[in-house]
RNA sequence: GGCGGUGUAGCUCAGUCGGUCAGAGCAUACGGCUCAUAUCCGUAGUGUCGCUGGUUCGAGUCCAGCCACCGCCA
């Protein structure tokens, strides 16, 4: 197999499992991506960035059985969801694999024919238990004293006839491979704990099919028509099959070669094994050459909790670019936290950033050099004579900042995805700018010497022209909007065009990195729209205090969320009306386990339907005096009037708690 | 249980080969500036570097034990 030549840049996400609603994860990994392809591509790298989904297997079957449609068909609406998302979060992805496309089940069932051919695969006999409700097999291990640990039914022994990649006999060379090549997996730790785990443990070997009886949708076996392949084993094979079919000028004899094969798969720490181990060793039972690296990044908390439906605090990234911006969502993910560890995802964090260094020294530093320009010069930009790192020590100071962002000696923090450190850098260009301009005070120059003045002016607008270059992979449309307003004209293709004439072996920068490089034309700084406003966070009301009323939240501001952002005034809370009432009599409402009848007395008798039909029992009401809103809506719930609203906290397991006062009071009493 | 990792300022973390390594950012306080998005610049901190012992002229750094937390174990 011809490999891929260095000039090319093949990345892939993982084919997200298109039942799946996008999350937080799915949208950190694809922006990971993103931003080493446009890194690459502005390099002069040709780039095949790939990500997918992932449409066979049972949940897909039973999710589109559901909903009365065919799994292609069920399939063909959810990939919807990822699709559109990527294009709101600007993703630059060269090509959309999905293991529905006949192209890719094709190579599947090539190469496992292949693998067949090549006494790779073996038919086995075994036996396991299985939960037929359930329709899945447990080890020996998982199961609860002889019940399904999931469902707790009853699990039987069962034998089954599967196919069997012969796994096993490659764990030598897979630790081998490891080894010698330290940045194939990726955080170290994770590096070690696969090593770990190879080291003291035997690899068996992996049941690559199912039994059509038990699911049909999957990729069918060509050398039996009674099995599909399972799990990963079509999934995985995206990553090679894609080059065959998804590639820049695929369809040309022998193309695929020139793409295999990746430079990096981006995973979630949850499937590094299934990466390391099982797609490791499938290319090597193929003959194929390993991808360079697999990155396992970590994962990301909200809040300090687990991100979980029940918990309801899945973040939707979808709904964070449109309430923050897509360039800030993008940038907090890769500035806040280290590539390859946990984090905590936060509005609070995320606004934190925003305001210091989106709004404070990036937006600010832009808006006061505009301001300058157009005031002193009319936005016109002279490039001093003097224009030599030798001459000029604040050239060289920037360069110098910009040295671990792009000089070739650190191009390491680049090919080991170090993204918050190579922000730091650039930060360290910014932070230089602002104070460039404190030490220098051009608005002292203006009255003094109109000839520094020219020479300071050029220097921050040559800082801002190099941060915007190297911000461009992290945030396309801010660097795109930094360049217009420095008077330039497009800076991917001007990127593009300062591309030195030698090959990529020489490993060069394009001369738009470089102090000295400018552009063909005369620059004419134009002020534009602020590139981030600051948000508004407001400190959190001090008790006892007596404050202002709050100001109404602006339109920026946005509305849900961070509680400064949706502050009430007392005028809007003098509206809710809550009066004590006392519960008289209660009853659950037929047909609902969860909704109790109460008879409550608030100073007049009022029916209200409460949800707390799980934690309390109706005879464990009567009596008690509640917290009712009075003034709101009347509503039917499962037919039931209820007029008003009982109120209850809700604990860490989601029960909720009724809420009583602290000493009786007379029922109809008002709350303030 | 086995293997591995982490513990440094109020918070998040960086500290390479043992010797200006007691650091950065945020937060806090004070001072300066007025070009700028109430922004920017400067100064100031507080630290038993988890605990105990050891090696060494010298230990966040190396070793041992302990404590706490975390990860992996198909």
């Amino acid at each position: 197999m011809d490999l891929k030549p260095p000039h090319r840049f093949y990345i892939t996400t993982p084919i997200y499992y298109v039942n799946d609603v996008p999350h937080i994860g799915h949208a950190y990994t694809t922006i990971a991506a993103d931003i080493l392809s446009r890194f690459n591509r502005l390099r002069g790298r040709e780039v095949f960035f790939l990500t997918g989904t992932d449409e066979h297997g049972q949940k897909v079957e039973k999710a589109a059985r559901e909903k009365g449609r065919s799994p292609k068909g069920h399939a063909d609406i959810m990939v919807e969801n990822f699709m559109s998302l990527w294009k709101k979060l600007n993703i630059s992805n060269d090509a959309f694999i999905r293991t529905t496309d006949t192209e890719h089940v094709k190579t599947v069932q090539g190469i496992i024919q292949l693998l067949w051919d090549k006494g790779e695969i073996e038919k086995r006999t075994y036996t396991g238990w299985y939960c037929t409700p359930d329709e899945r097999f447990w080890t020996e291990k998982e199961v609860v004293q002889g019940s399904c640990p999931e469902c707790g039914r009853l699990v039987e022994q069962i034998e089954e006839e599967n196919y069997f990649f012969l796994m096993s006999k490659y764990q030598e060379r897979l630790v081998q491979h490891i080894q010698d090549n330290s940045g194939y997996i990726l955080p170290e730790t994770r590096k070690n704990e696969v090593l770990g785990f190879l080291r003291s443990n035997e690899l068996g070997d992996l049941c690559i099919t199912r039994p059509k009886t038990r699911l049909s949708w999957g990729v069918e076996i060509p050398f039996d028509r009674d099995f599909v392949t399972y799990v990963w084993f079509d999934a995985l094979l995206n990553y090679f099959s894609a080059t065959r079919y998804l590639v820049p000028a695929a369809g040309q004899a022998g193309s695929g070669d020139f793409w295999w094969p990746a430079d990096h798969h981006l995973v979630g720490k949850d499937i590094l094994t299934t990466h390391a181990v099982y797609w490791s060793t499938m290319l090597m039972a193929l003959g194929f050459p390993l991808p360079g690296n697999i990155f396992a990044h970590g994962w990301w908390t909200v809040d300090g909790k687990k991100m979980s439906k029940s918990l309801g605090n899945v973040v939707n990234p979808g709904d964070m670019a449109d309430k923050y911006g897509v360039d800030a969502f993008r940038y907090f993910l890769f500035r806040e936290v280290t590539f390859g560890l946990d984090g905590d995802f936060s509005e609070t964090a995320l606004m934190n950033r925003v305001n210091t260094d989106l709004a404070n020294d990036l937006g600010n530093l832009l808006s006061r050099f505009l301001a300058m320009a157009e005031r002193y010069f009319g936005g016109e930009i002279e490039v001093p004579s003097g224009n030599t790192t030798e001459l000029n020590p604040f050239a060289r100071d920037c360069v110098h900042a910009m040295i671990p962002a792009v000089d070739d000696t650190h191009y390491a923090h680049w090919s080991n995805l170090r993204f918050n450190i190579i922000l730091d850098h650039i930060w360290n260009i910014i932070r230089t700018g602002n104070n460039h301009i404190a030490q220098k005070e051009p608005w002292k120059l203006a009255r003094t010497d109109i000839n520094e003045l020219k020479v300071v002016m050029f220097n921050i607008w040559n800082a801002l022209r190099l941060s915007a270059v190297s911000l461009y992979p992290f945030m396309p449309d801010t660097a795109e909007k930094m360049w217009k307003q420095l008077g330039l004209r497009s800076l991917v293709d001007e990127t593009k065009q300062s591309l030195p004439a030698t090959s990529w072996d020489t490993n060069e920068y394009p001369k738009i990195y470089e102090w000295d490089w400018m552009p063909g034309y005369e620059i004419r700084v134009s002020k534009g729209e602020q590139l981030f406003p600051r948000i508004e966070m407001k400190k959190k009301a001090q008790p006892g205090k007596d404050e202002k009323p709050p100001l109404a939240p602006s339109e920026k501001e946005g509305t849900g969320g961070f509680e400064s952002g949706n502050l009430i005034t007392i005028n809007d809370f003098a509206k809710i009306q809550l009066k004590i009432g006392k519960v008289l009599s209660a009853e659950r409402v037929q047909g609902s386990n969860k909704l109790i009848k109460l008879q409550v007395d608030t100073g007049e008798n009022r029916q209200v339907v409460a949800g707390i039909g799980k934690s309390y029992a109706p005879e464990d009401l009567i009596g008690k005096r509640i917290v009712v809103v009075t003034n709101l809506q009347p509503a039917k719930l499962m037919g039931v009037e209820s007029r008003g609203m009982l109120l209850a906290a809700t604990d860490d397991s989601g029960e909720p708690v009724i809420l009583v006062p602290e000493r009786d009071v007379k029922e109809g009493a008002g709350i303030r």
